[in-house]
DNA sequence: AATGAATGAGCATTCATTCAT
DNA sequence: TATGAATGAATGCTCATTCAT
């Protein structure tokens, strides 16, 4: 590749990633509905017109903040979990690659737990993708744990799964929502341990 | 009382109860922020002006939709719970009133579940009045459930609370999203199950 | 006269009084667009309904404050004028009432001086009745000055009534606005005196 | 500068411009608070938003108009008495421009003697200003002539300047209101000549 | 590719007026 | 007469998007 070539390209996914990065700043500091494409084209240090040359409109910003996060972080659990052979520490994987991966950018954590569930809408288009592909590598280890048989299988995986999401999830939101400063990594261990081993005494 | 004032009395109340039913039924099918004080106040038969008379603005809406709701919630929570002597029968009391009470109103659960969390000012001024409320009681369950040796003590009751409550969370706003209809209320007993017994075999 | 008619009489008049003093004070207070006619109704202690039954809206409020104060203001001035003779004590006479009666109440001094002039409806509306009545009564007492050979007869009369108004109205208006708090009879002296005697030495 | 520069510079001083203009038309002819921005606009020939673009809002435009023109005045003013010595031909020439300027542009004379006073607010923003300073003129012109002893000097400078402008200003009040056509400059002399004359014989 | 001036659809809220009681 | 709850028309302003340069 030549080198103009070369910084073009470069040029353009710098100004994408910018916008990107922007668009994460700005939605979680005022809220998507309450953000201006201006604010978010001010941040990323473009024209307001430039927006439109890399993405559709304010909410395919949103959207793409998503859906590149997402990939990002199921490829981590993927590349994790492949490392690993017990379903109970491919659980505790999951849970430690969630909770740190959003535990490390505060910004990122709201616009996942906030700003996209503002709208059935963005709900319905995410749920049915990138969200459902997440849900279901949940699913699946907790699938082989039960034919392992080190995981009881008188429960729907997709019941578990979804529990086990979701009690993370609540994790987050509780942690961007919570006026007190604490790490968010280290309840990974907590929400494993009452989940495989349950509450009662 | 006289018939007049009586007729007048449940007239105002009426129209109250139209609009915050219209404003379940509205912001549930557009979402919030696409939805209009019109179309809020023609699903509620009454004039635009009118909503003002009853309501500060768009926000008193849906502000008045969760307070009420929230209210009547922890009412019924707390008064089941105050017949159950058993911690383990009590958080299934929650988990049933729960699930059951979203699960009979769809639009509602909508409005609970998407819209009231598309913003972060929203999110802050509810998580700490009713919010904290609900998540209180069942920490204080767990709590003396651990006193009472029958929950296991090596977990912090208030990790375990977000985790129950978070896994019923989930359940509703899969159930919402979900194409396919399905009784919530059933999941309660799974979701228990799980939470108590531990997913381990 | 019957005594509860006599009362019921008395009682029209006085809401219709208490309305037109009500809408004096508001007006000035918040300006005539600015004030709402629940704001007038309020300060009047009647029902926002009320005020329909004695005047045909907003507008004609500050019409028939108008009409009110022009008609007792052109009464005295009348009245005064017929008790002198000499045409410059006249002038003399209408500077008096005319600084004395607005300078006694500064509301309705806001009203005339601002409030009125905020259209040219109500300016052309007012300027074809009452006020130009009042202007012809400064006319023809310069007419007759000039024809008593008191006046000088170079100067069209219906200019230097013009002058002599505009003389008065600016004083006023410079009172109203002025931050100190002054006396506003006394400066019809001086109006006087330059306007008969001229500015040259 | 490159011709393209230029007639962007000026496109955007014509846009200011045409909005100013159509300003004091619109607001003249209908009144400034029955006026809608979206009158303005479709007059300048502009989208309703552009006017957000060149202006704060509404009165913001009012302001300008106000601004711009006085500014204007009080230059010619300035400029025109500074070639002049005797302080009688100084008034003169006051009540010269005063009369022609407005005398030449019946809108803009509309929307100074009738929509500037519509409102407490307005007035006290602008006479503290600039009409103050024009006010100002007058005292200092007739003050010199008190010294040159020109003038008598029995009568307080500031309040035959507003006995002057008052006078001034009920010409031009009456022109605009007048249903006949016919030249305000004119007048201009006539007001002098009693003002420093005197209408006694 | 980049700009940013221009566009114009969209909407919460106010308030003069009505009218059933 | 008097009330005041209800009405619904009316509008300034915002901001996502476009497009000429």
């Amino acid at each position: 590749m030549a080198r103009a070539a070369k910084q073009a390209k470069n040029g353009v996914a710098d100004k994408r990633e910018a916008i990107l990065r922007a668009g994460v700043k700005v939605f979680a500091a005022k809220g998507f509905f309450n953000s201006k494409v201006a604010d978010v084209a001010k941040d990323a240090g473009v024209a307001d017109g430039t927006v439109y040359l890399y993405f559709k409109g304010k909410d395919d910003i949103l959207h793409s903040i998503f859906e590149r996060a997402m990939a990002e972080f199921i490829a981590e659990g993927r590349q994790e979990l492949a490392k690993l052979d017990d379903p109970a520490r491919q659980l505790a994987k999951i849970a430690d690659v969630h909770l740190s991966r959003l535990g490390a950018d505060r910004s990122l954590a709201v616009v996942f737990q906030i700003e996209l569930r503002g709208s059935t809408k963005f709900m319905e288009a995410f749920s049915a993708a990138a969200f459902a592909e997440y849900l279901e590598i949940i699913r699946k280890t907790i699938e082989s744990g039960q034919k392992a048989g080190v995981f009881r299988d008188d429960v729907k995986p997709i019941i578990a799964a979804k529990m086990f999401y979701g009690a993370l999830d609540e994790m987050v939101t509780n942690w961007i929502l919570s006026k007190r400063a604490y790490p968010l990594e280290p309840l990974a261990g907590e929400v494993v341990k009452v989940f495989l081993g349950g509450l009662k005494a």
